[in-house]
DNA sequence: ATCTGTATACCACTTTTGTGGTATCCGGAG
DNA sequence: CTCCGGATACCACAAAAGTGGTATACAGAT
């Protein structure tokens, strides 16, 4: 018997995931969680699942960092991403943390439950199209050995960048900004700066998508 | 018996919630797709459903658009849109357009039997979180009567203005637009203003999440 | 005690956006 | 046929964004 819990923060979809997995006989839902906060909780208090669904954009909580401390806390327990969006940052960044697979939310429900069971076999699994990208990173970065590059880590962004970005995203300009949050215009231009930098973007319109992805924003 | 179907571009969330919504014994889900094309498509067949649940954001499809396309060849069939986000502008939009209801997916599975159920009943079925906005809009505007304001109508962008909006969104200048599309850097431009205007945004932060909601860019 | 990362602040300069106009061409609706 | 909307193009100016530095202070880790 498989045991899994599931993480999204839209509760229609936990729950349907759910009914679908549940339709398996070889598979229970332990558990399901509508935020990172509750599920971190659940794993403290012992009762581990083999295998977490995990959404990437969750809103408040960040996706990435949350599979990246489980895996940190709980290594033995197997990562699935779940996600709307795909994003080759994400993928080569996770791949490292040990994830042991990443779905796009177009997969349908048997893919679901198969690539469940592969990975509680110690296997993988990759939506085609992710699977394509790690094969060109791979093919790209010559093989195997260092991943798909050693730079390319999308940092965290400390809770002042967040909220930087946020205020971006509802259109106030670095003034504005400046103004609510009671800094200086510069300082609030070097953190966009460095904001841009961490995620990897080049101008206004790659940060609010980036954000979006990433859940910063809503 | 409720006839339903259901379209979200997502197939195990349209997976998910035909499970959820099949247990109720009072509700049949007809038929599920995850593009608007087999939508119109199948309701032109002439088995025409009592409600149908229909996701904002999907890729390709604009949700606003679908759904007052329905809603104008077949105004006897209830629509329900499920949507991640809420937009203030959608719903005022497509209010006028008579849609049934406006659902968030953090909702639950039983609220959402109900919604179906009083919507086939012929009331209405709204968020908690957009129905505040519905009542602050008319007590804003003065009551019944007009909606939400006149002149506020998110107009549907062009074809060529969705195509200038997607290499925004992909982090290139007006110039590299330009060179791209074949086009002179002054069109480029006017194309782009004439889009904020529409999409009633203050600058491209704005732009792309909005574009980003209305399903334009993924 | 030193190193690292975060938050803060400043400056000068270039590039891009954003504003507010005008104007032509074309195709479809009335 | 005429009117209108969409696509196209241009201009000039103001306002931001974006680049590439430097620098201080402080907290936590080593």
């Amino acid at each position: 018997m498989i045991k899994l819990v599931l993480v999204d923060d839209h509760q229609v979809f936990v729950q349907g995931v759910e009914a679908l997995l549940s339709r398996a006989e070889d598979i229970t839902v332990l558990n399901t969680f509508t935020n990172a906060l509750e599920l971190m909780r659940f794993l403290k208090e012992g009762d581990l699942p083999d295998v977490i669904l995990l959404d990437i954009e969750m809103g408040t909580d960040n996706g990435v960092e949350v599979a990246e401390n489980i895996l940190l806390q709980y290594p033995s327990v197997k990562v699935v991403m779940l996600s709307t969006y795909f994003n080759e940052d994400f993928v080569s960044q996770l791949m490292e943390s040990g994830i042991s697979g990443y779905l796009l939310k177009n997969t349908g429900y048997k893919e679901l439950q198969d690539a469940v069971r592969n990975v509680w076999g110690g296997s993988f699994a990759f939506s085609p199209e992710v699977m394509q990208v790690i094969v060109n990173g791979f093919s790209q970065t010559g093989g195997a050995g260092k991943g798909s590059g050693e730079g390319e880590k999308t940092s965290p962004l400390t809770d002042r960048e967040i909220e930087i970005v946020q205020l971006i995203a509802d259109e106030l300009t670095m003034k504005e900004i400046a103004d609510k949050v009671f800094l200086s215009e510069h300082t609030v231009k070097t953190h966009r700066k460095n904001i841009m930098a961490k995620l990897d973007v080049k101008n206004t319109a790659g940060l609010i998508k980036k954000a979006f992805v990433l859940g910063l924003i809503r």
